[in-house]
DNA sequence: TGTACATCAGTGAACGCGCGTTCACTGATGTAC
DNA sequence: TGTACATCAGTGAACGCGCGTTCACTGATGTAC
């Protein structure tokens, strides 16, 4: 149990997918200024010092992060989708996914468009998270727009960057306010007047 | 010019009024804690440890200063409807100007429920902001149901809700890509969407 | 296959820095006479 | 109205703390023979 340095190849890759795995879950958590180099090091049960061995600096690290969070949810959109019998059913199952509460207690978890994007909106722009994450919201568009109710390929994406610019700022308004009744109030809202703009 | 502590009672309240003034207008610029004491302080013409004679915290001035960013915003959008000859005319009056490039580049005076709702997110619960944050967000909502375009009073909250979730969403996610294409796209995008959702 | 040794992943103390907050002090303001 | 003095808004040094990053060190791993 007592700590012994220079560890083995496979055990170095382990501890780097670790540091990224508690990465993309924290720094949603808690915001990317919420979580210290130390506590990133200390969750993924290594000492802080270690850090420099595997990324470059925190904002390397940050960026990283960013993008794992993005390739997750989009894994977790395409699979939705597939499991869908068609269109209209995808967007509905996307949009009831992403209104829900279970994504302001598990933030960890949520989509990083609503988790990161505030604090990615005061990065300076030659700061590597920002590409992560205009990339990010670029897999999410598509992904929206290919199963938008349209012949027209500039009206599908209209709809998705509109389907997406809202989901996202119920959400982060949700989170704001999230020991009050509106809470709740914005969601349900939401989600019912999204479901009747794909019927009509 | 050189400095003389105890000054006049008049000469107090406009500095306390000063500090508020750059406050409501750093804090959406560069965040909550992308601005310490001493910033506020220096940007108010003064020095850091008098802060403490006019607020007990820097969270009690951070509630302050989202009561104040959000009455400016509340005034504003008070006039513009005023000035529109209706309800859809006043609809899309907002919708201008909230998605618009100003807000991103004068982000100082853009809505709170745009800059701050990050960094509210992440304020837990018992900080001052998050109830100034829910009280402005819903005096915002207010408006809009009060111009929204149905008999139903429950159908235009669920208007206003939907669409000042949407003017967020796309404020933000904007925000976030301003040195992206896609910034410039979603703004579009989304402008023209609730143009079309009001016609309908 | 077994031994000797160089490598290098991880450790933990230390760096300079900025933060929110405190406090002894200053001296013009505002008041009591 | 004029003078003497207490008040208190603002100053700036100092507090403890946590941050990102650096670095001398350790000792099991991986390699050369």
């Amino acid at each position: 149990m007592t700590d012994m340095p220079r560890v083995s190849k496979e055990q170095t890759d382990l501890n780097r997918a670790a540091i990224e795995d508690v990465s993309a879950r924290l720094f949603r958590e808690k915001g990317l200024n919420g979580v210290s180099v130390a506590d990133l090091m200390s969750a993924a049960g290594l000492t802080h010092g270690g850090f420099y061995g595997h990324f470059s600096s925190k904002d390397e690290l940050v960026a990283v992060a960013c993008a794992n969070a993005f390739a997750q949810a989009v894994t977790r959109w395409a699979k939705r989708v597939g499991e869908q019998p068609d269109d209209r059913a995808a967007q509905k199952a996307l949009i009831d996914s992403y209104l829900s509460s279970k994504n302001l207690v598990d933030t960890g978890n949520a989509c990083p468009a609503m988790t990161l994007v505030g604090d990615v909106a005061r990065e300076s722009s030659d700061k590597p998270v920002r590409a992560a994450f205009v990339a990010g919201v670029s897999e999410l568009t598509e992904i929206l727009a290919s199963i938008a109710t349209s012949d027209d390929a500039a009206e599908r994406r209209k709809t998705a960057l509109t389907q997406l610019s809202t989901m996202v700022g119920a959400m982060v308004l949700a989170r704001a306010t999230s020991d009050d009744p509106f809470s709740a109030e914005i969601m349900n809202a939401v989600r019912e007047s999204l479901h009747d703009s794909i019927a009509a």
